[in-house]
RNA sequence: CCAGUGGUGGCCGAACGGUUAGGCGAUGGUCUGUAAAACCAUUUUGAGCAGGUUCGACUCCUGCCCACUGGA
């Protein structure tokens, strides 16, 4: 299980974006996170498991997480360029409109599971409603209800297909409940009494300011950490939200965001540098002009494989034109800095100097 | 030299006798279980030159300049 702090880069569709497997390995990366609905869509769970699961397939020698595809009931559900609205939420499950090809599919926990383990990732998560924020309260108690139900329903699930297929997959089940207080406590206590593998919190980073994420945490960690299983945060992976939430006893947090930035020209770095833009703290964009003739690296102290060759000239130039080369020299930065400040703040807690390690990052 | 076609913002490129599209680029910003090599904002009126017709010209007319194509 993943019991020391862990960032885990996000492969929606089976890849990290631009990187290939040696990459990800070169760069200390021990696991990543899959999504059930893309694999489901494209090539297909049966597919996959014909091939001998997502390990095999990828070649991908470490771990792997799927998500259950609770969040594209989030992302797919809202307005999105004016495309409409892709899912209708019922008791026993999720209709998908694909976004590919308009086409139906229906997923219920029993089916999220079912791919889940087709798929064959290490870990695999409960099938849940990640609620949109702001929800009303009458709302939020609805969908939480429901996503209870489906903990159970998957829950049972997993456990025959286990047993049947003689695996042993690790199942996290997902605590929700929006921004109210009684509700995310409900939720842990529910979540924590089931046979749960390790405990998921979700429905945070859904659009709300920093100070609400901090709360609805804060709600359900005491009861999450007395059952001492390992802690998942979902789809959060800010610089200052490792030292927040690892230092609070989160075991791992998976994150779009560091590989979605590389893509867009915005580089991880730590503030106080004085070759960089600190106004906006632990990153810049390289496509800005003042790189154009700079000959240093991204993040003159970072030993990653882009910065120990690599300077911020050629990276900005390669932006510009827009050769594939850039996006993948960036990711690798971007990832390494998540995966080594978060090797940082394991230590730390190790050796105690945790709250002095904070201190110096964030001040 | 003759003929034809054409000269529109940093670049490309429409329409139009009256309020000039759009794209690219540039600049700034955003992104938290990836419908994302994405998205948003700004880039506040610019017609080869000189005249003319008209209430009004980027649009019509004349001359000149330039480019491309074809012909001597």
């Amino acid at each position: 299980m993943l019991l020391e702090p862990t960032f885990i880069p996000v492969g929606t569709q089976g890849a990290v974006k631009s990187l290939s497997v040696e990459e990800l390995e070169a760069i200390g990366v021990e696991i990543f996170f899959c999504n059930t609905y893309h694999l489901y869509l494209r090539p297909g769970d049966k597919a996959i498991k014909n091939f001998g699961g997502l390990h095999k397939f990828t070649r991908w020698k470490g771990q792997l997480i799927t998500d259950s595809g609770g969040f594209q009931v989030f992302s797919l559900g809202k307005d999105h360029n004016g495309a409409g609205k892709l899912v209708k939420i019922s008791e026993d499950g999720v209709e998908f409109k694909s976004h590919l090809d308009g086409s139906p599919h229906f997923f219920t926990p029993e089916k999220s599971i079912q791919i889940q383990h087709n798929l064959g990732a290490n870990y695999i998560i409960a099938f849940d409603e990640c609620t949109p924020y702001p929800a009303t309260k009458a709302y939020a108690l609805k969908a939480l209800d429901r996503t209870h139900r489906w903990a159970v329903r998957s829950l049972k699930e997993h456990q025959l297909l286990n047993k049947k297929n003689n695996q042993d997959l690790k199942l996290y089940g997902v605590v929700q409940g929006s921004y109210f207080k009684d509700l995310r406590e409900q939720s842990a206590d529910f979540i924590c009494s089931q046979d749960f593998d390790g405990i998921a919190i979700g429905g945070v980073s859904v659009g709300e300011p920093k100070e609400k994420m901090k709360q609805a945490i804060s709600y359900v960690l005491p009861t999450i950490l007395k059952t001492k299983k390992p802690i998942h945060l979902l789809g959060v992976g800010e610089v200052t939200d490792l030292f927040d939430f690892f230092g609070q006893g989160i075991t791992s947090m998976d994150c779009t965001l560091p590989t979605r930035m590389a893509r867009g020209g915005q580089f991880l770095h730590r503030t106080g540098n004085q070759t960089l833009d600190t106004r906006n703290k632990f990153k810049s964009q390289i496509m800005s002009q003042k790189y154009k003739l700079d000959s240093i690296a991204l993040d003159e102290n970072c030993q990653c494989p882009t910065c120990q060759k690599y300077d911020r000239a050629y990276i900005h130039h390669l932006f510009k034109t827009q050769e594939l080369l850039g996006y993948r020299l960036m990711t690798v930065h971007n990832i390494y800095f998540m995966i080594h400040t978060t090797q940082l703040i394991r230590d730390s807690l190790k050796s105690d100097t945790f709250n002095k390690l904070k201190h110096d990052w964030l001040g």
